[in-house]
DNA sequence: ATAGGCTATTGAAACGTGTCAATAACCGTG
DNA sequence: CACGGTTATTGACACGTTTCAATAGCCTAT
């Protein structure tokens, strides 16, 4: 056998200093009381067990502990006496495998990086708790960054999770300002990515969106079903994708049902990088609105939170919600539920998108995995529905 | 020279349109749950360059080469001229050092996890962007992990956590049921952590808290000053920790003032995991309150979205706010300032707490760099500030 | 009997770093 | 000229895995 056994010395460290820093400069007032067990013992990291003790304790060669613990191909020629020997072994010493030795190894992280761009955004919280739980089952971990929409955030964090090597790229793209160079810099790592929120027509990137035209078709049928003829309409900002097909949404209804849009009564949400300011611009041009001399019976916001200050200006106005105008808002964030009167909506599926983003890479990856194989970048669309609360209401009870 | 330049061939992938899987009716398109990714070995990588052609391709040793892009003790011998020759080299052929490799030689990961209970709980997220930001500006990355209140899921991702060997812990305990096992499991592993929300008081663990008895205080001091004498209080559930310090403020300013409260109008939100669950809560206690006797002219609740359950069903009992019942919550999570009327409330400083449980788990991080030093635990509690919005008016408007 | 096929196991070679002892040249000092 | 110190550089190893080729015994078919 004759292992050359290293000895093994860790140096302790004599910890009996304890100090108590107080951070002078924060502006908020801290109390920092003092542990009544002050951690003297040594608590150095306990030398983590190696596969070659397990070897060792078992009577095998590391290779067989190897072969077995991970249930290679090879180890169909082990015989069960061993394996249970080895695991045996494996268990009672607590081993963890080296989880950067193997990397290092094989390629594998079990990791994924995703991107979100503005975490404050509430409409992004459900896509994250999505990916996160189909993560979970899959074994994989994410690395998760807040891009803050700040263009040069997002390229060192790109570095760093390329650097990681993440297996694949989720990138939640919601009210994300454009950004060609965005599309190269994914481009260029050859990672499988997807996004959700935001379509790429051109490269390599999936995607995960939803309908938008039906969601805003739906919605403007519920209004058009309630009896309402004067509708004012706030608008996303031009740059953003969603706000297109959602308006194509509400002509393409409008003229099939021979509704007529007041251009007076349609407005746009102003460029923004800050997905919360569209409660300012949703009260100010609701404010805007209610000026004009056409009067309307309800309204339908780009989103959410435009529909929140819409709902704000109109109760300062002291027009009622719904008695006097109904409103419609876009997402279903958290808040439209809460809100009294609770918000009308057009719910996206977000913990599905962010389910489907994980299953387009991770069907990628296991493609990656057969040489040869190939996939085309998938671009899925799923169908949001409409949610009728409190908001809307039919006009004649007005 | 001669180098043999790979020729990175890189596969486009054809970009096709791919089919559009809509599912009439709901959205949950039905998505291909597929197992976990098979392990096979080739991986299609571009094969990244090492430290070795750097090394050949500057003319130095790659121990040289380690030397000098690390700034190790050992390079202040090392001439200007040459280092410029290896910085040029490693730069032109792009390289990257291997994180993996790095750390399987010494032991930093410069990654830190972050545990949340339940991360579409409103009140996280500012906390996340504080944890997020910080560690940023630290070049540590967070490895996320919602726990989804759930025990078994708390464990698994604990292991998985220092299997990548964290070097830090960061759990923010927003509701969390009480659970004494999860403390030991925190303690066995020697990663300073640090926990927000919830103070352990025994063991290593560091705390950042809010100054719960304060915020309470200033409520209710607030509410007292506006005229109001007949006062409901929903108190948070007796398990939470933060309950029966709002709850001691307010005894202590009453005490203070001669404020009577009548033990009538205190009720107790009921026990669940669900923080969202507590606007069905303060709906259904309010509603109560409201069919007995005492009548009250304002209303205090253990949180936000307790408030929220309030006003709904204030409104429903048609009883205006804020002309005819003041409404206080606690938090102020971002729906507070969209809802109309507005919520008074008590803020959190979210950000601040993500950013000083960052700062206190770094700092033992570099105290346990240099032997010998051990920091105490330490508990920090900040405070919270009144946000005085509409929700809350004189009594004697009323 | 020799070849080959199966079973059971293993030594050795990477994976890409960082560190450390070692080398070598140079210079000044005794 | 031997010595020691400084400067400049490097070969070799270890971190903990996984994998591959190799060994060896045994069995069966030619």
């Amino acid at each position: 056998m004759a292992w050359a056994r290293r000895s093994q010395l860790l140096k302790l460290r004599a910890g009996t200093q304890i100090e108590n820093p107080q951070q002078p400069g924060f502006a908020l007032v801290s109390i920092n009381r003092e542990a009544p067990i002050p951690e003297v013992s040594a608590k150095r990291q306990r030398p983590a067990v190696t596969i070659r003790e397990v070897a060792k304790e078992s009577g095998f060669a590391s290779a067989t502990v190897s072969i077995v613990l991970n249930k290679a191909p090879l180890s169909r020629y082990i015989p069960e006496i061993t394996k249970k020997r080895i695991e045996r072994a494996a268990k009672q010493l607590g081993y963890r495998p080296n989880v950067f030795a193997r990397t290092l190894r094989n390629q594998r992280t079990h990791t994924i990086g995703v991107m979100v761009f503005d975490m404050t955004d509430p409409y992004c919280i459900p896509i994250l708790r999505g990916i996160e739980n189909t993560l979970y089952e899959a074994s994989f971990l994410p690395i998760l960054t807040d891009v803050n929409n700040d263009r040069s955030r997002f390229e060192r964090y790109l570095e760093m999770l390329l650097d990681r090597r993440v297996e694949a790229l989720i990138v939640v793209a919601n009210w994300l300002f454009v950004d060609v160079d965005v599309l190269g810099d994914l481009e260029k790592s050859n990672v499988p990515t997807a996004m959700i929120g935001r379509e790429l027509k051109a490269g390599s990137v999936s995607s995960v969106t939803v309908d938008n035209e039906f969601g805003a078709h739906a919605a403007i049928e519920h209004l058009h079903a309630l009896g309402h003829r004067q509708i004012a309409f706030i608008r996303g900002p031009r740059y953003i994708t969603d706000t297109a097909p959602r308006w194509k949404g509400i002509r393409t209804f409008a003229a099939a049902n021979r509704l007529e849009i007041n251009p007076e009564l349609v407005v746009d949400l102003p460029e923004s990088r800050d997905p919360l300011s569209s409660f300012d611009a949703g009260f100010a041009l609701t404010e805007g609105l209610l000026r004009k001399k056409p009067k309307f019976t309800a309204l339908m916001a780009f989103d959410d939170m435009t529909a929140f200050g819409a709902v704000r200006a109109l109760h300062k106005a002291g027009i009622k919600v719904p008695e006097q105008c109904s409103v419609v808002g876009f997402d279903d964030i958290s808040h439209s539920s809460v809100l009294t009167p609770s918000l009308t909506t057009v719910r996206q599926p977000m913990p599905e998108m962010g389910q489907l983003a994980v299953n387009i890479v991770s069907e990628r990856l296991s493609a990656n995995q057969q040489a040869g194989k190939v996939l085309a970048t998938s671009h899925r669309k799923l169908v949001p529905r409409l949610i009728v609360r409190d908001s809307t209401v039919k006009v004649s009870a007005q």
